[in-house]
DNA sequence: GTGAAAGCGCTAACAT
DNA sequence: ATGTTAGCGCTTTCAC
């Protein structure tokens, strides 16, 4: 038994030194830098290879980058956000980038956590998804290291933006429910209590856009909106609170297909089903949602898009810090499946 | 419109001065470490709150450590996982370290790239979530960093390890639906080419304990294992099967709660109903089961608890890296839901 | 208990 | 095109 006395790393010194050259050639190299002959190119390869040799991204970061992209999700469990990352991901594979996620976090405590971390760890840019925090520490950290937000609304000149048309899905449902024949169509949001949330996150587009289609469809008299929050209890709750209405809708619009779920769960608690008594609808197009026996009817916003957009945005601006920010709005499509049918009564 | 111009970073030399301290004195009471009197540090803690001083984690970790545990996790969609890292996060959340996550890998060529990444970047410590890579890597993983490996029963001694007993889990479902009164009882298991990974993988694990259960209650004529594969669309090819054979099992035990959702999904489709034709057992207790119109039954691996157990070893063995390498095993418990039922025949 | 000074591994100026 | 040298921001000897 050996003792596992883990030897020494190879260092850029060792490359320089069995390839005969100087360090600083081998740093061109790993760089792909201008200023190295193709044998020289070659010479250094072939050491690198023979030893193994990987270059420690901490130490590159004291000086350049660190080749790391941080991305951070909101909520893992959310099925919704592992669609971006494999646009992120998918993106950056072919490139010297590596993707590193912050662990799921709720609230503005735990994303100024993250985000710093992320700072602190000399990361090359970051990947917001969906961020709660305030405006001004989005812009704080959009200043020390470059930044794409994901799916808030609200656009600054520190950072670039990528974002789904949510007052747009939102309509995309209306309207559908309304070829059916719906007229109480209700709607359950994510309350929120924040000034700017309330216009730059997506649930504030989405009850926004399903105002606007109502209004437009001429159903004014039939709005009909629940305040609860984005989880599956939130629609649980909200669903409890619509079917005990004297005159029940006839269809739901959920603003996230987990409050849909919500939904299904207390309407078949109630003995009703669905879509006979009441049409559900979510927003996202989880896997969920496609699964067979559920058949929710859904909105996909292009998960997969966002993050190849975000990518692209994030290395430009890596490239050029100066360059004026850009704002992506990329177009949902409506999902119908069997959760929606035509009202009966 | 002031230009974006970054204000440089504040460093230890910053605080040093405001403090009118050495650069050593600040290192030491960053760290905790002995040799510095009270005055000492309240003298540097405020200057460090003046400044709003935060270290450079990639330069630290030149030197030192850079406070950061990986995680890799084998596919972020898996339900199961978030319970983990819960337990890991939360473990983490009052001291100094935080988590990055690595993006979800399949396969052995990106979990060597993520691993390496990790070690690339200075990590601490290393939390592997069911790495399929062959153990020689994983054991240069582990020299290279200290590791935990989770969900993965092989042992070693260059690594700690933490699993659920997976033999147990599947004897708990097979004896539940026994004791329903069913015989038929079918298995769906992840098809496992390698051999070494045929031995270690929970899936291989939950096998055996489904085959070992069979046989300790003279089921040996009842056996019928149909190996696909754990992903929705295995459980789905896996029931056509089941469903398909003269004469048909009254009971499926799915390896994990994914293949369940494809039963059912292939259950439905043939107009079959759960559980009145064909009880349904997943396994990893995921909210998917527990999603009231679903109610799956499953077996519930303390998935918090194994997080929390991995970054106590981790932390013990950064602390004292020859410590003798250690296996923790945790018992799953059962969780019955209305999925399975008697036999109706 | 405190601080000066020497690196950690790499990249960026600056020679040549 | 190539090599020399001076740091990046921290921790760590090792003096005092």
């Amino acid at each position: 038994m050996e003792p596992p006395v883990s030897p020494r790393r190879v260092t850029i010194v060792d490359v320089a030194r069995h390839a005969q050259v100087s360090t600083t050639a081998v740093s061109k190299v790993l760089r792909n830098a201008y200023g190295a002959s193709p044998e020289m190119r070659a010479k250094v390869r072939r050491a690198i290879d023979e030893l193994g040799y990987r270059p420690l991204a901490a130490a590159r970061g004291l000086r350049g980058q660190t080749y790391t992209i941080g991305v951070m999700l909101p909520d893992i469990r959310n099925p919704f956000f592992p669609e971006i990352l494999d646009g992120v991901t998918g993106c950056l594979a072919d490139t010297d980038y590596q993707v590193l996620l912050g662990p799921g976090c709720n609230g503005e405590k735990e994303e100024a956590r993250v985000t710093e971390a992320m700072i602190d760890r000399g990361m090359d840019g970051l990947v917001l998804v969906a961020p709660v925090s305030p405006r001004p520490h989005l812009e704080r950290v959009a200043t020390a290291v470059p930044t794409v937000v994901v799916g808030r609304h609200g656009h600054s000149p520190a950072y670039d933006t990528v974002t789904d048309d949510d007052v747009a899905g939102a309509a995309l449902i209306v309207g559908h429910l309304a070829a059916l024949g719906h007229r109480r169509i209700a709607h359950i949001e994510h309350h929120e209590t924040d000034p700017t949330r309330s216009v730059e996150m997506p649930n504030a587009q989405r009850a926004d856009g399903y105002l606007q289609a109502m209004r437009k469809l001429g159903l004014d008299e039939e709005i009909d909106v629940v305040s609860t929050s984005y989880t599956q209890q939130g629609g649980y709750d909200g669903a409890k609170e619509l079917l005990a209405r004297p005159v029940r809708p006839t269809a739901v619009f959920a603003g996230a297909d987990i409050v849909a779920m919500g939904v299904l769960e207390a309407v078949a608690e109630a003995g009703l089903s669905v879509p006979g008594d009441l049409s559900v609808a979510g927003y996202d197009n989880t896997t969920f949602a496609a699964f067979g026996p559920i058949s929710l009817t859904s909105v996909d916003q292009a998960g997969y898009e966002m993050g190849k957009n975000a990518v692209r945005l994030l290395l430009e601006r890596i490239a050029d810090r100066d360059r004026p920010s850009a704002k992506v709005t990329l177009s949902p499509t409506l999902v119908p499946r069997r959760s929606t049918a035509q009202p009966s009564y």
